[in-house]
DNA sequence: TTGAGTATATTGTAATGCAAGGTAGTGATG
DNA sequence: CATCACTACCTTGCATTACAATATACTCAA
């Protein structure tokens, strides 16, 4: 399970690139990122960040009748939103670059500047 | 830069993993968070998640005199830190795994069920 | 009529990055 | 000696945001 900590920041940015892909609604977003290896994200999540998104106008709403169930809110992202997407994924990519970069992760790159001035016991 | 939002639940553990290489202070922590590409973190952020972290038991400290200078505080990671920092590059690999594997971020895998069930114009 | 599934929304809480502010020691510049 | 820059630590308060809990409402099957 990923840490709610974790999510911040990120669920944003893969929600437009979700909506990016085609005009969908929030039930249908909730299952796409379980799909996609989020896990259950809950619904008290997802609707708020999708009213946030619509009011910071990244997306668009319109209502769409189902024939059965109840209407659904489908969204679409803005000029804005596309840009949004875009820096998203720019700043995901210098994230997860300086986090592969940290000893232990198994990319270590440069960095061998380790200096020796290691402290001596004292108190 | 990377946002702050971004930074949640990343910061912490990649505090973890550059104590886990050596016994480090703060001030020499930040100066390691912007060589490895971080950005400049402030010590408003730093010192207060050291305090957590070591109220949380995950790392200890001890004062070493300097010679010159303020007395530094020097912190190693415990059991409990070690096995949080396991556990972090362990949800940090499945949230990247979700994220890259979204449409737009040149990792696609699988996921071809795009379903044919486009909404029309309606309203 | 009861329940499950679909679908949206709101309220309140907890976690956390960070700006802003403070304390203190050292050393160089004028 | 006064001032500044750098090192090094700490605290307070704010803004953001994931999420549990809760509510509404429609459809369909048992």
């Amino acid at each position: 399970m990923i840490p709610s900590q974790m999510l911040k920041g990120i669920l944003q940015g893969s929600i437009l690139a979700i909506i990016s892909q085609k005009e969908t609604y929030g039930y249908e977003i909730s299952q796409a990122l379980a799909r996609y290896g989020f896990g259950t994200i809950s619904e008290g999540t997802i609707y708020p960040l999708l009213l946030r998104l619509e009011k910071g106008g990244l997306i668009v709403a319109r209502f769409l009748d189902t024939g059965s169930g109840p209407k659904r809110k489908y969204y679409t992202l803005t000029p804005a939103g596309q840009e949004e997407l875009t820096q998203f994924q720019i700043s995901y990519r210098e994230m997860t670059a300086a986090v592969d970069s940290l000893p232990g992760f198994g990319k270590e790159e440069s960095h061998e500047e380790r200096d020796q001035t290691a402290p001596e016991g004292e108190q």
